[in-house]
DNA sequence: TGACTTGTCG
DNA sequence: CGACAAGTCA
């Protein structure tokens, strides 16, 4: 039996916006400690790991470990159908074979329920280990998605070089170079400022999201850490599919040594969204 | 050696969206006095002109003349990751083929640099005559923009008469007839204006919404000055292309004479976008 | 069906 | 000026 509930749909919403231009159908898999997916793309390129951890939920219980195996199809039709601030049950029957879904609305006294089937999915869990990155470099999410989208008009590979000074992100193609350079420390205005409060911080989980218009970004300044310089070269196509988890959180992390596959996590109050994808091996691969 | 600086990428961004339908590949002749574009476009049918001043720059520097081939397709990809107030550094080398475009975001340290591929295009300078019309009406660009949409929904081709009492815009189609008359000094507002005259027909359709902006549209008056009355009949095709650079300023002014081509400006500090397009001949022509 | 572009709102 | 939503194109 699994029963996990969460104040609000949006946190969700926002994670299954995040993966489902990767993957199509995923395991959920729940224990204790909280609901964990993990997949490939269609194409086996980009790896996607989903972390939601049981302090997201309240309550949360889950009896025994189980492998939920979800069509993000479907269950995108249905989270689609949730306002933002309702609050969503999960819960599953140890032998059903289908997963409840309950909505339900904050001022009105409106429940919506789904019964979604499950599928059967060949889970192929793949252990990543747990690398120490020569290179991280952490910016506003939205800067990282702008990056993707302005390189995008000069090509489809993106070198991305961090040493002490900076990271920079280039690409060439038909009409030129472009070069795009952030400086440690740079300040970068985010869309999504939220106010931290010193009174309500604990568990409740913080639904005002005051998504500050105009004048009061809050200043995200890019930080590196770097053990040594790296310099590795992506598809734009695919980090611009990641940059789809944004919404989640101000920040992304770039995790990187060379020949190594990309670590690109989103982190959020009690979870993550993390990508995986391999460097691409020479230029002239393109 | 060519090194341009304008403090905001807005005036470039829309000189760039006025002229980008109209044109693909133009030659930016660059001299102390600053920067001229000219050409036809691709169906022979209107000249586009354009003059961004030396003193609309800072600093500005400009050796020796030089003819920069430019892919105006290229150049709008590249100039749409620019936001409004960052910072356009343009720089050419005396040798190279390629045209250096920078952005400086103000708030933070991205820096974006694009070296932009440069093409040999074929530069029919057309010298224009500097012509004295019989009529120049200079009426809010809004107005001019709605005119020529609210006329498209009529006919293909507008017929212009100006005489002392004002000037009319009328077309007919399929549908009927439409005639617009704005009279001399009245006031309009940008955007949406609806100066309702006794010549007002009821066929119009009432499609429009009118999206007045904020409020607090600045009143622009309709001017006209004649030495003799013309009446002309143009393309409203080429006419609402025309009116994309209506975003650069309050302003536009129409020169007409008789069986002469249409001078249509727009001018701003520093700089003006022209337009030139030829008469039809008669109206059978249609 | 999804992604991108454009237009509107805050 | 940035974010959201709707419409269009692929």
């Amino acid at each position: 039996m699994l029963e996990a509930r969460m104040q609000s749909a949006s946190t969700l919403k926002k994670v299954i916006d995040a993966v489902r231009d990767l993957i199509t159908d995923a395991n959920f898999d729940c224990n204790e400690e909280g609901i964990r997916m993990q997949a490939m793309d269609n194409s086996h390129v980009a790896l996607s790991s989903v972390e939601l951890r049981s302090d997201g939920f309240a309550p949360y219980r889950c009896d025994r470990p189980m492998s939920i195996g979800v069509s993000l199809v479907s269950l995108t039709k249905i989270i689609k159908t949730a306002d933002n601030n309702d609050t969503v049950t999960i819960k599953k029957d140890d032998d059903g074979d289908s997963l409840g879904i309950m909505f339900e609305s904050s001022k009105s006294d409106r429940v919506a329920e789904y019964d979604m089937k499950l599928m059967d999915i060949d889970s192929e869990h793949l252990g990543i280990p747990d690398t120490q990155y020569d290179a991280v470099v952490s910016m506003a999410s939205g800067e990282y998605a702008r990056i993707c989208r302005d390189l995008s008009v000069v090509g489809e590979s993106v070198r991305i070089d961090v040493s002490k000074e900076g990271v920079g992100f280039s690409a060439d193609g038909e009409l030129g170079v472009a070069k795009l350079t952030l400086k440690q420390g740079a300040g970068s205005a985010t869309g999504a400022g939220d106010d931290d409060d010193d009174d309500d911080e604990d568990s409740k989980p913080n639904k005002k999201k005051r998504k500050a218009g105009s004048g009061e970004d809050k200043v995200v300044p890019v930080e590196i850490r770097l053990n040594q310089s790296v310099s590795l070269t992506f598809s734009l196509k695919y980090l611009t599919m990641f940059a789809k988890a944004a919404p989640l959180c101000d920040r992304v992390s770039l995790h990187m040594s060379n020949e190594v596959p990309l670590l690109c996590e989103f982190g959020f109050d009690d979870g993550h969204v993390r990508f995986y994808l391999a460097p691409k091996l020479s230029e002239d691969d393109e």
